[in-house]
DNA sequence: AGCCGATTTTTTGCATTCATTTTTTGAGAA
DNA sequence: TTCTCAAAAAATGAATGCAAAAAATCGGCT
């Protein structure tokens, strides 16, 4: 089993999507950054037992966690039968990438309205910083940027709701989406660079119709490389 | 305390909506609908051992059905506290009824591209329907199929994570949805009539970026009206 | 009389326990 | 050997029990 074991005193209190005056449950947190991080194998069973040992608490709490994450669509909980890691499907690929790409096109609309000059000029500041590690083909430093870019756009909407959201889908497609992005997306890179330059320029005009459409465009295309990797 | 108690023999065994191999979690469902119907006052606070009775059932699986809930956003789960029915503020009604929009576009934009000639038959017989109720000034007929022809252009996306995601919002505004709309709503009654024409012209030429627009625009003036009705 | 603090009561959070259900294991027969 | 079926073992779903925290009650003080 590839279940390790977690620092006992590094509870991530986490920058979670929205915290409220939240409790002990961490332990949700901590749970699905565990499962979403991979640490378990796609549809593995999870006996309840062996989690409990792993962060040493009892079934009562942990099993109130696995409800939230089934909830979340992240595990399957069959009944009788526990839990295991929710396995996706190609069609279940094909609606996350396309539901995110909804998320984003209202995160771009709605940025569009209320976007200040300064979040724009920081925006920019990473797209350059993105196009810098582009040019030196450096994979890792272009995604993590590109992931920070859409996040600030989700961010700029000021929609909670909609950061939270955003979050937990991401989440669900965390895994698939790091794998297709190191492999496949390197064919499309200059595209998606000029995806991106297209973005900005909408972006700056507050062209929040147009940023949309191409949002959920850029999405779209993300996704076919997401699907030509699994195939 | 404002808890108002709930028929003692009415416990719900639930024709539960998407119980998915769903488990004996009816109870997620019986609570959820109990609580979206309005039986529970807004921020009352709710002691798990009077749920308890309510239901039947004992306070573990009644804990793991709040988890749920909270999770979702339904109610709030303070430290110590215990549960109460969350209220929602002005901004977490703007911040809804946006993404409700977004998710509306994108339902439209999905449903343009696979949508078949005899979905759109039966979209245009609500429709028309709806304009009847319209003429008659029956505002309770034409609400359902106001209601009715939304769901369908989210079903007729085809994406089961975007209608579990909608019908999950739907919920956490449905009080508020019907009361806005009941009241201020009549004032724009002409107006949306006006929506729903071009929202059904752009689903039949299946320009789906233009639906999408609309769609967004059509939500974002219902949340005016219901904006208006609070103040 | 009104207000503040301590004690009692209730409630929450979690561990433990019990009854079913499922899964595994093992024996016997084809 | 392999298949089938039965018994044992383990895991799940839910109730109960217990410690800690909050709320409510009561007594003392200004």
């Amino acid at each position: 089993m590839e279940i390790q074991p977690i620092e006992p005193g590094a509870t991530p209190a986490a920058a979670a999507p929205r915290p409220a005056i939240s409790l002990h449950d961490g332990l949700v947190t901590a749970l699905r950054d565990y499962i979403v991080e991979g640490n378990l194998a796609d549809g593995a069973r999870i006996p309840e037992r062996l989690l409990c040992d792993r962060f040493g608490i009892s079934r009562t709490p942990l099993r109130e966690a696995l409800k939230v994450l089934a909830a979340e669509g992240l595990i399957d909980l069959l009944p009788n039968r526990g839990a295991r890691v929710r396995e996706l499907s190609a069609e279940d690929l094909r609606e996350l990438f396309d539901v995110m790409g909804g998320l984003e096109a209202l995160a771009g609309r709605l940025a569009c309205e209320r976007i200040s000059d300064a979040e724009i000029a920081e925006i920019e500041q990473t797209h350059h910083e993105m196009y810098r590690f582009y040019l030196r083909r450096e994979m890792h430093g272009y995604f993590q940027c590109n992931q920070a870019i859409h996040r600030m756009i989700v961010e700029a909407a000021g929609n909670a709701t909609l950061s939270a959201t955003y979050a937990s889908f991401a989440g669900r497609i965390r895994r698939v989406r790091y794998s297709a992005n190191l492999a496949k997306e390197r064919d499309r890179w200059g595209e998606a660079m000029r995806e991106h330059e297209a973005i900005l320029d909408a972006l700056r005009r507050r062209a929040g119709s147009e940023l949309s459409d191409i949002l959920f465009q850029h999405l779209r295309n993300k996704r076919k490389a997401a699907q030509a990797e699994v195939a």
